[in-house]
DNA sequence: AAGTTGGCCAACCGCGGGTGG
DNA sequence: CCCACCCGCGGTTGGCCAACT
């Protein structure tokens, strides 16, 4: 189904190149812009498979793409290299999204480090059309702490609940333990309040993702796929909710209002559907789910009239506060 | 049937940090 | 030390296409 896409999107490519050949590019500057053609991306690939990648400004002069070593590289890894996943983002994937975006902010390139085969562009365009276009439903700033929160104690559980369907139905009957006990992992690595370590287990290889942390932990404890090991940058999010002290050592991701910190009086917060997901028994999985009969897979249908509601406790919350 | 809007994504740009001469 | 270039990141946008008027 990609490779149809792909296909379409070729020839649209050499239809489109036909008529502006011949005015604005490469009449002066002999540098092209613009989408690439079948022949560049031939040409790109063909030449890095003999020739390896990097130096990309020299690459593109003696490959002889009329293109900027910048142009070459972007194409080369947001699309042709070989080990690039396209397409639709796995609702395992869109967890991770949020979850590593709700703790780094728009540091689209380290986020897409945690999923194999996605590039930041990506991953940057799912959050800006997806997960922004929601905020923009609920009228409110994707930064605002009500908006992370309807994030982190809606649509996170709501996808783990997804996650864990779809397992159940994937495995057939007959499985139960094995469901249930992963199910407990993904709630804990959402609600626990110990630090605890749970597996996203993503197809080709295996995603470490941190638990909760309650106090503020290194990064290099939990993400063995990744080598940086300056500190965690714990999310005001995170922290606000644990009731600890500030320690942000990267401010400059959640600019402002870090120093405001609360703790949320969890009695009143309980909604139709959503009472389970704060209860501290995390008995959450066994709700009844009509939600997440959307016809699309995603964010899309996690969204709903619950969304508002608890939006609506937040913005009192906030103002009670 | 033609025009308009809006979602989406590939590609662009500027900038900051790194590096070699 | 400076200068010129390179690289990678994150923000922004041009333009295609489908869904509505």
């Amino acid at each position: 189904m990609d490779h149809h896409h792909h296909h379409q999107d070729a020839n649209k490519l050499v239809s489109r190149m036909n008529y502006m050949s011949d005015d604005q590019e490469e009449e002066l500057t002999d540098i092209r812009r613009g989408p690439w053609t079948v022949d560049e991306d031939f040409t790109l690939i063909n030449y890095i498979a003999h020739h390896g990648e990097g130096r990309w400004n020299s690459l593109a002069r003696s490959a002889g793409l009329k293109r900027t070593g910048k142009s070459c590289r972007l194409r080369w890894l947001n699309y042709l290299r070989p080990d690039v996943r396209r397409g639709n983002i796995t609702l395992e994937e869109q967890l991770l999204i949020l979850e590593l975006h709700s703790r780094w902010g728009n540091r689209w390139s380290k986020i897409a480090q945690h999923l194999p085969g996605r590039t930041d562009n990506e991953i940057k365009n799912y959050w800006r059309t997806r997960v922004q276009k929601h905020a923009k439903q609920l009228k409110c700033d994707v930064n605002s702490k009500q908006f992370k929160d309807t994030m982190r104690y809606l649509w996170m559980p709501r996808l783990v609940e997804r996650i864990q369907a779809a397992a159940a139905s994937s495995s057939g009957g007959g499985t139960t333990a094995a469901v249930a006990s992963s199910s407990t992992n993904t709630s804990a690595y959402l609600f626990n309040n110990q630090n605890s370590t749970t597996t996203l287990d993503m197809g080709s290889s295996t995603i470490n993702t941190l638990g909760q942390p309650n106090t503020l932990t290194p990064e290099n404890s939990s993400a063995a796929a990744s080598s940086d090991s300056l500190g965690t940058p714990v999310s005001e999010l995170t922290e606000c909710y644990n009731n600890y002290p500030v320690v942000n050592n990267n401010q400059d991701y959640f600019p402002g209002n870090q120093n405001m910190s609360y703790s949320y009086g969890d009695q009143s917060l309980t909604s139709p559907t959503t009472a389970g997901y704060f209860s501290q028994g995390l008995e959450f999985m066994e709700q009844n789910s009509e939600w997440m009969d959307g016809a699309d897979d995603g964010l899309d249908s996690l969204w709903n009239v619950d969304d508002m509601w608890f939006l609506q406790q937040q913005q009192q919350f906030n103002s009670n506060a």
